[in-house]
This record gives structure tokens, C-alpha cells and sequence, in this order.
DNA sequence: CGAATAGTTGACCGATGTCAATGAAGGTGG
DNA sequence: CCACCTTCATTGACATCGGTCAACTATTCG
């Protein structure tokens, strides 16, 4: 799967990767090397109910953090790229599903009962919290399209704002994500390349042709 | 406005109040006694772009915080009631409005530079970013319906689960809560009392009268 | 090469938004 | 204390965006 997507070929991140998102370089570096797991595309990483005993580093790949209804309905609630850190929950045990989208591999941090953790963890935890908070407003007030150039954008900036932009996840992920259908992702898509707005390599990777029309939308 | 609400009336909450909402007892308690501000209805507590100096715990009253996008739609992220902490911010600044609901009293704690907050802070971060996680799986994958039952259920438990709930906020503000119009909050308010699961004693306060029924809507 | 999966597009439907009228409640000034 | 006025909430009629159902196309993998 996917196996074109430059986030499988991505260089790895080592010690170093703490940078970027501008983290405190402090985080976490004096501890020992960390052990890293490798899971393939659609491996669980964690279940709702588990005891969270790890927050995790993504190395390469690229990873989804979702919630379940009864119905199966699905919102995903954060992607997570390269060199970006998720898992924390407000108490011990995970409230979500994390899943590798594609090839992914993954830093561990052990929760160490006894360290000054917060110092580390709290900037960290406020990152979170504002990301989620943007995205609050996302899906309570924006429409499908603004949805999606606010999506694309926020990826494009997470890669760099190269104007290229790779979507290791699906349309449904997409969808899942930003509270619309699958149908509907695809026809704001569609409509972006008729505004000649983005183009498309392949319907994983796209290219971003018109910075401020998408801005203008995405806010 | 709103004279006859308990929200007014409400017994003050002085240092013991951080043992609410299962907070942590030892957070900030070693701190002297800090200093209270009394906002009156509609009052500005901070905004977008402020310099972001302290938190603040609700003594009495009730608080929105809000962003706004260029055209005037609102998407209110939180409310704040009696005992709660807010404000915390990823940087320095301040990324929200705050604003008083009703007459509103606030203990402010100063941020100090130096000292070792963190352990104070994380946990309340966290508990923020799981509130805004469930918010997202509502405003993402909820019906009206059952955004408004999410809310109720949410205020309920809040205020002790006694089955009286005491709505501080217009219906504006729920709809821009929620992700809704007002006229789609009243409806669905209206709904519920055909159906007998809440009663109306005024527009701002409810009684809840099928629990089991609201729960399975707001899951 | 063929099957399975993912994505796109079209036709239609329905939940929620918009616009408008009415009703209820609270605050203010006479 | 009452009447008016303003604000908030409710309700109805209609419009619209996004969802649903379905057919078709493209891509990937075996």
C-alpha cells in the first residue's frame, strides 16, 4: 500500500526530532535511547481501555488517533506525522484508538512513575490542547470546503509548505477527520481542481497552486 | 438579567474549591491568598491576541471562551463554571475571548516566571484536552439532537447530578457551543419536552427527567 | 490479468440553516 | 407599580448544504 509515498521513505528522525514543531529541546533527551517499534499499515498501536503506560514519537509514517460510537460512526481526532508525539491521556488509561495509516515506526517514552515528567510533558500537553481547539472551530463552524483548505493547509505546514503536500491517509480517514463523508471530501476536491486551487499527482498527493485562495477559505 | 438564577446565588467557593472537579488538592494551595476579580454580565475577562499573565478559577458565576472568525460566526470551545480553571495557553498569548456569562467572581493566579508550575499545570491541561477531545467527537459525528443531550448531561453532571440543571448561557450561545443555530437549539430543546425527557422550568433552567434516554442520545 | 479496494460522480433526500413572525420575560422610567 | 421596550426564545415556511444510495472508474495487489 501506498508504497510511492515519500512518508515510507522519509529520512528517519533521531535524537534531533524533539525540534521540530518547535519542542523544547530538553524534552525527554537525557533519558537512554528509547526503544523503537515498526508497525505496518493499519496495525493498532492502542486501544480505548488500555493502560497508557507510554506516550509515543513517530519516526516514520504516519498515524491516526480515533474515537468509536456505538453505531461506528468515527472521528479522528489528530494525525499524527513524523517527529510529532501523541498518546498522553488525562489519566492512566487511553480514551482512543491509535492506528498506523501506513508503514510506521515509533518511538516509545515510558511514563516513569516517579520523574518530574510535567516539566517535559506540559508543553507538549498545551500543544495538544490548542491543536484540538482549532480544530473545535473547524467543525463547529466551518463549512466543507473551508473544512478541507484548512486541512490541506495544516498538512502543508506540517511538511514544510513545500506546496507539496503527500496524504498518507485515505478519503473516509479525511472524512473522519473533518466530520463530512467520504462523497463529499472527494467532491470539495474535485471542486479545487476545477478552481485550479490545488492539482493532483494522485489522489494521495497534492499540490498546492493557490496559497491564498486556499488561505482565504481555511482562514 | 438573570436575577432569579442559582448561578447569582451561588455560595462562594474559596480555597477549597480546587478540590472540585477532582483537581489535584495540592495544586497552587501553598500559594497566598490571590486576588479576586468580580466581572458583571457580558464583561470581557480577556482577548485574541492579550499578553496571557495568568489562569483563573471561577469563584461564582459562569464564563464563555470563544474565538470568532472574520465573519462573525462564533464557535464557543468552553463554559466555564463555579470551581473550574481556564486560560491556559500553548504560548504567551492569549488565543481566545473570555467573557463573563453572569456576574461573574474570579480568583487570578499570576504565572510566575521561575517557579515549577508544571506540576500544577499538567493535569489541568489534560483535562482540558480530553473536555475538548469530547467536544470534537460531538461537534464531529453528533446530530443535533444529540449534541444538545451531550450538553445537558454534560451541565448535569457538572452541577451535581441532582437532575436540576441551570443553564447561565442564551441559546445563542449553546447553538454557538454546539455547532447549531438557536433556532435549531430550540427546537430540539422543544423536542425534548414533547418526548418528556426534560422539563422547562424557565428557558434557563431544566429539569431532567429521562436520564437513560438523554444518555443513549448523547452516548 | 483479474479481483478487491479506493476514489469519483450523479441523482435524490433530509437535517439543519435562513428568514420572518410571534410570544415571553425582564429592565427601566414614568 | 405599571406600561413600554428591548432582548431572548419559540415556531413556521422555505432553502440549501451535505448525506445517502448507487453506478462507474481507477488503482493496487495477488
Amino acid at each position: 500500500m501506498l508504497a510511492h509515498s515519500s512518508f515510507q521513505n522519509a529520512p528517519h528522525h533521531h535524537a534531533g526530532a524533539f525540534l521540530r514543531n518547535s519542542e523544547t529541546p530538553s524534552a525527554f533527551s537525557p533519558t537512554p535511547v528509547q526503544p523503537v517499534t515498526f508497525f505496518p499499515a493499519g496495525a493498532e498501536i492502542y486501544a480505548d481501555g488500555e493502560f497508557a503506560e507510554a506516550i509515543y514519537q513517530v519516526e516514520y509514517g504516519a498515524v491516526r488517533v480515533y474515537r468509536l460510537l456505538a453505531d461506528g460512526r468515527r472521528q479522528i481526532s489528530a494525525f499524527h506525522l513524523a517527529g510529532e508525539i501523541f498518546g498522553f491521556e488525562a489519566d492512566r488509561a487511553h480514551h482512543f484508538f491509535a492506528e498506523a495509516i501506513v508503514s510506521t515506526s515509533l518511538r516509545r517514552f515510558r511514563l516513569a512513575a516517579g520523574a518530574d515528567i510535567s516539566r517535559d510533558l506540559l508543553p507538549l500537553a498545551l500543544r495538544s490542547l490548542m491543536r484540538a481547539q482549532d480544530h473545535l472551530l473547524v467543525l463547529g463552524r466551518h463549512t466543507a470546503i473551508e473544512r478541507v483548505a484548512a486541512f490541506l493547509i495544516d498538512m502543508a505546514e506540517r511538511q514544510g509548505e513545500s506546496g507539496h503536500v503527500d496524504l498518507p491517509m485515505s478519503r473516509t480517514d479525511i472524512g473522519d477527520y473533518l466530520g463530512l463523508t467520504i462523497e463529499t471530501v472527494s467532491r470539495v476536491f474535485s471542486r479545487l481542481k476545477e478552481r485550479k486551487i490545488i492539482r493532483l499527482t494522485n489522489s494521495r498527493s497534492v499540490e498546492i497552486l493557490k496559497w491564498d485562495a486556499l488561505r482565504q477559505m481555511g482562514e
